[in-house]
DNA sequence: CTCCCAAGTCAACAGTCGTTGACTTTTTCA
DNA sequence: TGAAAAAGTCAACGACTGTTGACTTGGGAG
């Protein structure tokens, strides 16, 4: 098989590198092949087509690493594992950056940013006041969509099928933390 | 005039519930003019393009209803917004699933869902151990995939310009109120 | 050397996409 | 009523999509 192996791993890891960080749809077989210097045909081959290569890049996640650490220190390898400043390169091998690439698509990114920025998290922070407004204002923010995300596009059941009663106690305790005004000492 | 406001309308209308749940890409305009009845080539002479009415359905936003509350109400009035059971026709009017109608790709749906709960949920679950661990579990994810979302995708300012110190802080301290084991009294 | 099978190449397919220009119909206004 | 403008229709375009079948190449076994 000599050079086969070579070919399909570096199909895979091409693969990955776009789907993870441009998404499925964003992302042609061409493109793909292209970037790795390979026939479009390939693909189609030894994978049965887009859909099989998505696939076989998805068989390459690593286990997410705090999930290695002792259940004490969970918590924090998360947070730590999440600190890091914005980094493509790192990123896009990262589980959380690939199930996040398909959210916006390229052509609208900059429209759909700053409606965000402008209908959500301004008249947000204006609202609230006081200190750090913007950031807790985004506090905020994150762990209503983290919650919509979790229920409603990957319905892990353990919220999905949570009473709204429960939900509602749920979001307002997490909401209470994020908006206290005691969120980082340092500015910035 | 007379009709063809009615049509500009029904254009905007129908384009609103395709893109907000299905997402941009995933939607064609023959989809949309299928749908509303009127002829495809409406949608680049009234619009100017697809983009153009995608921007027209963006104009339609309503403010978030939570924002109009008082202050001190604002918080209970999000989580309210937020508990409702999943309901199809009222979320299709819903900012926050409009922006993540584009998460999953419909083709990848019990793929990806079912990755998220066997690579991420289940592990994460049985890690924490103790009592709601799938339930503590789902509401850490959603706070790291929520400060992500906002953090990456979004670029909310006060968030992306953070230190790694300040955000691992941050992130300790919403995990912890998310860990917290006495979540939920009423079970499911 | 010869055969053969796998690896890789190439052109083309059928389908969908967004968009356009020419056309017909309807409405509006003088 | 008659003319001009607006609204709506239709077929087709060029570009791109994923995929396929026929082809050529390369290296190992008989």
């Amino acid at each position: 098989m000599g050079k086969s192996v070579s070919t399909k791993e570096k199909l895979i890891h091409t693969a990955r590198d776009l789907f993870w960080t441009r998404g499925y749809s964003n992302v042609s077989v061409r493109d793909i092949t292209g970037a790795a210097g390979v026939d479009a045909a390939l693909v189609s081959r030894y994978f049965g087509g887009k859909q099989g290569l998505f696939e076989a890049t998805l068989a390459e996640i690593p286990t997410w690493e705090p999930l290695m650490a002792a259940p004490e220190d969970l918590l924090q390898k998360a947070a730590e594992s999440f600190a890091h400043p914005f980094d493509p390169e790192r990123d896009a091998a990262n589980v959380f950056t690939m199930l996040l690439a398909n959210v916006i698509d390229p052509e609208m990114g900059d429209m759909i940013r700053g409606m965000v920025q402008q209908k959500l998290a301004d008249p947000l922070a204006e609202k609230l006041g006081g200190a750090q407004a913007q950031e807790r204002a985004a506090l905020l923010l994150a762990i209503l969509f983290g919650v919509s995300l979790m229920r409603k596009n990957f319905q892990l059941e353990a919220l999905a099928d949570k009473t709204p009663e429960a939900l509602c106690t749920l979001l307002t305790r997490l909401g209470q933390t994020a908006l206290e005004p005691e969120n980082a000492d340092s500015r910035s």
